[in-house]
DNA sequence: TTAGATTATAAGGTCCCCCTGACTAAAAGG
DNA sequence: CCTTTTAGTCAGGGGGACCTTATAATCTAA
């Protein structure tokens, strides 16, 4: 019971998370477009910066996006400067897209986004932040795969697949 | 420097979180729209259910939007069934909006999105990701302050009265 | 009572995500 | 060689978040 309450709680403080997350955002104008880093031009940039180099259809079935969808975003991220793209010529029919170093600096950008507030935390709360995400982002992964046993949508194979890079081997270059 | 690279660790984490609540919630179809939440037609919710019965001026002052915006967004909603509108006797020049008994339901829905995953916690991990979260919350929070001293955006005013509503009373109607 | 302020509306715009349909150019296979 | 299949394009559309520029209706105060 107790633990049930707990979770409640727990869900509520998280949703309160977001909430100040939120906030905090679009108070500072910086504009880091967390929110937007997986949708649409977002998601193709995460794309690219898994594997660089994809032709449009790598990415619609990656993405799990129409082709028009894709062109569309990655038209976009073109005339931002974002990618760029080019002929392949083993087969005249394929787009080979490509990360701008300007496109992999926003990426980088966008992802870093390393929380301020998380410097209120001690050594201590850090490394019990991180054992219950991990914990946490484990389960949560289960559910997707059980929800999708055959993860037909590649986007979130693409995903899992940065996760799991991260969540279980041993993580880090720690090298002070 | 140890601190800062754990720092960066739990980031990296935090986004991970935010991913794999991503990709489950499109996974689901339940359509929690749980993005949703801090914007436009979710805006007008929230703020209803702050406070039911809202003139479309209360809610241009607190949500922040041109009176023309939030018509439209409470238009939506109203097509949608979750909120009515109605003529102030008062004066006829106001239109008094309400959640339906549907527009609740959905707010709640929208709200609890009760994350499963919290079940993996144990009661001990569930404690210490509490403490950590009203810590960092508070900070994000004085952040915010700092960043707008006046607190000029009356949503953000809004949001940070539930949150402080939340995070320091004994918050709940535990009676199980 | 009439001018000015207040509340809301209509109309139209910008930009975003994402889709369907129709079509071309290039590759592949019989 | 000629028909499919494949990769991508264009055109158009639905829905969403916002905004600006009128304008109408109502209230209020001189």
């Amino acid at each position: 019971m107790a633990d049930l309450m707990k979770q409640g709680k727990t869900a509520g403080k998280l949703v309160e998370f977001g909430l100040l997350q939120n906030i905090a955002e679009d108070d500072s104008k910086h504009q880091s477009d967390y929110k937007m880093l997986f949708q649409g031009q977002g998601k193709i940039l995460l794309a690219l910066s898994d594997h660089d180099r994809l032709s449009q259809k790598d990415l619609v079935e990656r993405l799990d996006l129409t082709p028009q969808s894709t062109a569309e975003f990655v038209r976009k991220l073109e005339k931002k400067g974002f990618v760029s793209r080019e002929k392949s010529v083993a087969d005249k029919r394929v787009t080979i897209v490509s990360l701008t170093d300007q496109g992999r600096a926003e990426t980088q950008k966008r992802m870093q986004v390393i929380p301020q507030y998380l410097r209120v935390l001690t050594d201590q709360e850090l490394g019990q932040l991180n054992r219950i995400l991990d914990k946490v982002n484990e389960r949560m992964l289960q559910d997707i795969q059980e929800e999708d046993p055959t993860l037909h949508n590649k986007y979130h194979q693409l995903m899992l697949h940065h996760v799991l890079n991260k969540v279980h081997p041993d993580q880090s270059v720690e090298h002070d």
